[in-house]
DNA sequence: ATATGGTTTAACCAATTGGTTAAAATTAAA
DNA sequence: TTTAATTTTAACCAATTGGTTAAACCATAT
């Protein structure tokens, strides 16, 4: 019988066969993926796929689930983690983007298949009591007040963060093929944003006190 | 029979198709689109439909290819444009994001799609003979030269433009999902990117005159 | 009127695919 | 050793799906 939770015994092949359908899912998509595939690449038969996970939806799920898991809660843990701002972003440019170059097709498969369906995205919430970053949407705005930021909505402010992290992962390819890079000169254009993109972006929001008011503070 | 150039006979219905492949393949990918729901959508049958485009693959390449076409055509005749850096830039993010509202599935589609299989990519490029961007890439470099900008990599320039731009579209219901924000607001947040983003962004790689150096020029 | 090309109907086909079943074989636990 | 749980084999099923076919229908232009 399959256990719902992952303990010692059973654990191996049902681990084996999440690794196989995370593997494919992430790959293919749910469409796009086949139960036969799933069952190669775990290197068992379709039958005990089936025994331990009765459906495609079952497995889907479980997969997915799990994903939107990893990357939200890397993604929570640096924003939530206790930190000036400033070094808030450069941790998270760091942390996050490496994060994402390993595990680059993650986000657009969320993505996918949040459009495909975005009921599962609302149902995830529920279940995982998940809450905006309020702690970095406070943090942010207590700097604006502060004026050592500029006057940002912090909602564009998390919104560029992660276009800048993420879009260049998830469009790779596009982006390779526009401007003919290859991959090595492409994962050097990632390493390179990596070291500079926390400074610039620091620099961007940054009030600079002035030489005509340096006499305050 | 089908001809290759829609003419003003035979077009009504080869649109009709078109526009409803486009609307099934953009929402739902190659594998998730069915060709019935596309001849439904048509308000025809699968026979005529399978009478214009043999194949589901026929099919697809139509629409993908126009799409591909459709979102580079746009970004490169903003960027292509006879304008000053600056302006270009206001251009780009007012005119781009607009497209994208309207287009707002595009993106994601090209991206998935391309992921599925970039050879797809490479065989469009072949064709219709695009070549990268080196218009804005010069006059990136030669505002860094003159000193009217940060030293920035003029890909690592376009790279963030892009992502800016983009990633909160296509990744909108992701977006909504974290930071609960129903449809009307985002889309509020939307046009402040409209109105906002270019500014900031000018202002996060022009080189300001400091007051010691202003008699020069 | 008749030929032509677009369109429908509807049955049909073969391949794929998610899923099942039941029996046998293997492994691990008691 | 016996028992129970895993795993394989392999055949099978029903539904879906891309694609075909052929006959009939309809419009329109010659």
């Amino acid at each position: 019988m399959v256990n719902d939770l992952i303990n010692s015994n059973s654990s191996t092949t049902q681990i084996l066969i999440l690794k196989a359908a995370r593997k494919i899912f992430i790959k293919k998509g749910l469409s796009g993926a086949r139960m036969q595939e799933i069952a190669d690449e775990a290197g068992i038969n379709k039958a005990l796929l089936h025994y331990y996970y009765r459906t495609k939806d079952n497995l889907f799920n479980a997969v997915f689930m799990e994903a939107l898991k990893h990357i939200q809660s890397e993604f929570f843990i640096i924003l939530n983690s206790d930190r000036d701002l400033f070094d808030k972003i450069r941790f998270f440019f760091d942390r996050y983007i490496s994060f994402l170059q390993e595990n680059s097709f993650l986000p657009g498969f969320i993505i996918h298949e949040i459009n495909q369906n975005p009921d599962r995205l609302v149902e995830f919430f529920k279940n995982a009591g998940i809450r905006p970053p309020i702690n970095l949407i406070i943090q942010v705005s207590e700097e604006v007040k502060n004026q050592r930021i500029i006057p940002i909505n912090p909602i564009q402010f998390l919104l560029n963060m992660l276009s800048l992290a993420i879009f260049p992962i998830i469009a790779s390819p596009l982006i390779k093929g526009i401007f003919e890079i290859d991959d090595p000169d492409y994962k050097d254009i990632i390493e390179q944003r990596k070291k500079e993109l926390a400074e610039w972006f620091i620099d961007s929001i940054m009030i600079k006190k002035s030489s005509n008011e340096e006499q305050k503070e």
